[in-house]
DNA sequence: AAATAACGTTGATTAAAATCAATAGAAAAC
DNA sequence: GTTTTCTATTGATTTTAATCAACGTTATTT
């Protein structure tokens, strides 16, 4: 159940095994069915997940029930509502699961403690959300100056293992846009 | 002249008299004139540059030659293409000077090593990450999810300081649209 | 001080996406 | 195994923003 997260960390930071086993104590599993809430706009997000299986989705919903989605995970990815989390404010956005999955915690007091006292994992931190950080810089540089025919090719380039699971109506608000507008962009594509 | 990166950086991490000093080597200071550049789209960011006076902003060209600003920095913002610095690949887009500005350099070999010597300065960089990320989180769900005269009205409140110091098509760029219609958007504002 | 460039607005037209509505197939629930 | 929900598509219409173009004003240059 910790093997992709041991992994990938590995994969940014070395690791002892000492380290390893005194890290796994802050990690708490947990199985998410299709459709359960991981967090629920209103509550704190008091834990950053770890995708070790599964795909969720992070989202808002409008006043016309709109949901607008503004992170997918898959295994290997971290979600949270980084804001909630640091800052301890009520959730501005749901999290769900969209196939059943499973996710590692950590809590907040996990995370301040092992910042703290883990300089692997600060470091391991900092990666994260650097990542984080120009994988959101792209998409904003795509939504605003690049029209929907390349955004959505892009999105399929990016991403195809999202394409293949996730329905269209997501992906459709992912881009910021109906479900209509993206099967119109897809049969235009496909003509040529 | 390095006052308020100082006075910013001990907003977020303590800060010793020794460290300062010591820190204060790494600092690079630089003036800009207006329109100059700090980093040309091709070239390789070699440094985060730090503002202490004046504004700068960050954008791409497109084909067209249309500008689409990406970010916008004023005093006590930090402003680079992150994406070039980290990976040294060269940048997908232009810094330029606003006005007249001020900015001090960490160059990539300085930011290494103080990652690596000075503990305070990773907390610094952590949070100077985790900070732009969370605004460029809230940026992002506006665009996909605000209609654009709310988009605007937004904009005004959290960025008053721009909106005054910034030409109007600039902004309209960075909200991604065209100055004509964010013209329109005001006067729709206005009307009412 | 004159010339040039940059900026913001307005109008008319075209292009793009949202909306409203209906349908049919696939998946899930019972 | 049937019903119900979820999903993707298509069509007609309305709304929204881009485009093309012109103009007056303010800043910069020289």
């Amino acid at each position: 159940m910790y093997e992709l997260f041991f992994k990938s960390f590995r994969q940014k930071v070395p690791l002892s095994a000492e380290e390893e086993t005194q890290l796994k104590r802050y990690l708490t599993p947990k199985k998410l069915r299709k459709k359960q809430y991981l967090l629920q706009e209103g509550d704190v997000c008091k834990a950053i997940a770890f995708i070790e299986k599964g795909a969720l989705k992070a989202y808002s919903v409008d006043e016309k029930g709109n949901e607008h989605i503004i992170q997918f995970g898959l295994e290997g990815w971290i979600i949270s509502d980084l804001y909630s989390f640091l800052t301890g404010e009520s959730a501005t956005y749901n999290i769900d699961a969209i196939e059943d999955s499973e996710v590692l915690l950590i809590s907040k007091s996990a995370h301040e403690e092992l910042l703290l006292e883990m300089p692997a994992y600060q470091t391991f931190t900092r990666l994260n959300i650097t990542g984080a950080y120009l994988a959101m810089q792209k998409r904003l540089t795509s939504i605003i100056s690049t029209p929907l025919k390349e955004q959505y090719t892009d999105f399929i380039a990016l991403y195809p293992d999202i394409v293949q699971r996730v329905p269209q109506h997501m992906i459709a608000s992912y881009l910021g846009l109906k479900p209509e507008t993206l099967s119109r962009v897809r049969q235009k594509i496909a003509q040529k």
